[in-house]
DNA sequence: CAGGCTTGTGAATCGCGCTTCATTTGTTCA
DNA sequence: TGAACAAATGAAGCGCGATTCACAAGCCTG
């Protein structure tokens, strides 16, 4: 029996398998998901080319698992933010502050997550992010709903939207490095906030209020 | 002096121009933009591949070409709408809810036009249109906005969250080929514009009213 | 209708990164 | 230590579709 894998060397391996990915995010954030190729990423990690496929059978698989992985953290924050709200609307607030804010914060990075123009099939790797953006952002409508805080409407496409004008809204100033004026920035997070409460149907004053509350606590990280 | 072109000939090489970009319209709308490719739209075109690179010097000038045509189109439609309303607010409906049920009508055409993911390089041609129609809406909003009919706002940002959110909430029913049912599809579109307008600042009863009245002369066609 | 131009043709070329694979290097264990 | 396997290497291959180009066909005028 001349050999088995040691745990030694299945560590070394996790490690080097992670360390594909950071160097994938790297090379992202850098200089955007169109960088995102096997050579540079392999360069950047400290291995051939080849050994990439060692651990990742197509690069989709590899932007799939930096997608993951950037989308778990994001997910967290979002949850967190929503959970240390007092309510049900603050919560709504403070996720969608939350969101746009980190945005901005890592431009560069979150731009390549979400909305950088890619091939279809990198795309593609991408959608799942999409996609537990606006289911999460429909939970957090559904319990405002549930708590009488919001109108009836259609969850899903409500959630939808509110990515949407999120994104679209973001974009402008996510694609090039504009010179951080952080008092613009402020600014532009609370009237994406507030365009996105108002849509999903609370009144203006009342969204206003929250945008207020959740930027505070929101902009310092 | 042995070569000048004659006027007929002049008219005909328009005219090949403009079936090369129908042609191209034509597959997009069966497939796609992955579809609008050289050879397939040629044969479309019942010309040679070669040919085409007579009249487009290259893939991305056929396609901003095509852009042009559809956007072109579909602004007009918008502006047509905007026209017949009694106000700036009920113009504003009438864009939004315009667009959203044009766009569910030629699903496959539209969802190439303006969402699809696509080659970079092929989205740049696409992007004059996703700005064309920000600054239409963007003009809407300022006329409504002058009128004392929408509170004070970030004009350029209220436009491309509201583009964002109504591309977003459309691109679920866009991308399937969903079995038509048209009474779902106005309420979808109901749902859009509602958002979309409380989103702007309109308060709720006052976005209900114009919705219904919008969707109404906007669906017959 | 001949000469000189334009337009059309479609097979061959090209570029570009992902992916493969024969070979080298490293690891395990009797 | 060396037999048996795993992991790493990186140059070569490959696929795919845009683009080119040498040549043919079509128009125009003197």
């Amino acid at each position: 029996m001349p050999y088995r894998q040691t745990e030694n060397v299945a560590r070394r391996l996790a490690a080097r398998r992670d360390a594909i990915v950071v160097a994938a995010g790297d090379v992202a954030a850098e200089g955007g998901m169109a960088a995102v190729q096997i050579a540079p990423v392999a360069t950047r990690a400290g291995i051939a080319a080849g050994t990439v496929y060692r651990y990742f059978p197509a690069k989709t698989d590899l932007i799939a698992a930096l997608v993951a992985t950037l989308s778990a953290r994001e997910l967290a924050a979002l949850e967190d933010a929503a959970k240390a709200a007092p309510g049900p609307l603050s919560a709504l607030a403070a996720a969608i502050t939350s969101f746009a804010a980190r945005a901005l914060a890592g431009r560069r990075l979150a731009f390549a997550l979400i909305a950088e123009p890619v091939e279809p099939e990198i795309d593609a790797a991408r959608a799942p992010y999409r996609q537990a953006l606006v289911d999460e952002f429909g939970k957090l409508i559904r319990n405002a709903q549930a708590g009488g805080r919001l109108p009836d409407q259609d969850v899903a496409l409500a959630a939808a939207a509110l990515v949407g004008a999120l994104i679209e809204g973001l974009i402008g100033p996510l694609a090039p490095a504009i010179p951080d004026e952080p008092a613009k920035t402020r600014m532009q997070v609370q009237a994406l906030a507030l365009f996105a409460l108002r849509g999903l149907g609370v009144v203006d004053a009342r969204a206003r209020g929250l945008v207020v509350q959740a930027v505070l606590p929101t902009t310092d990280k």
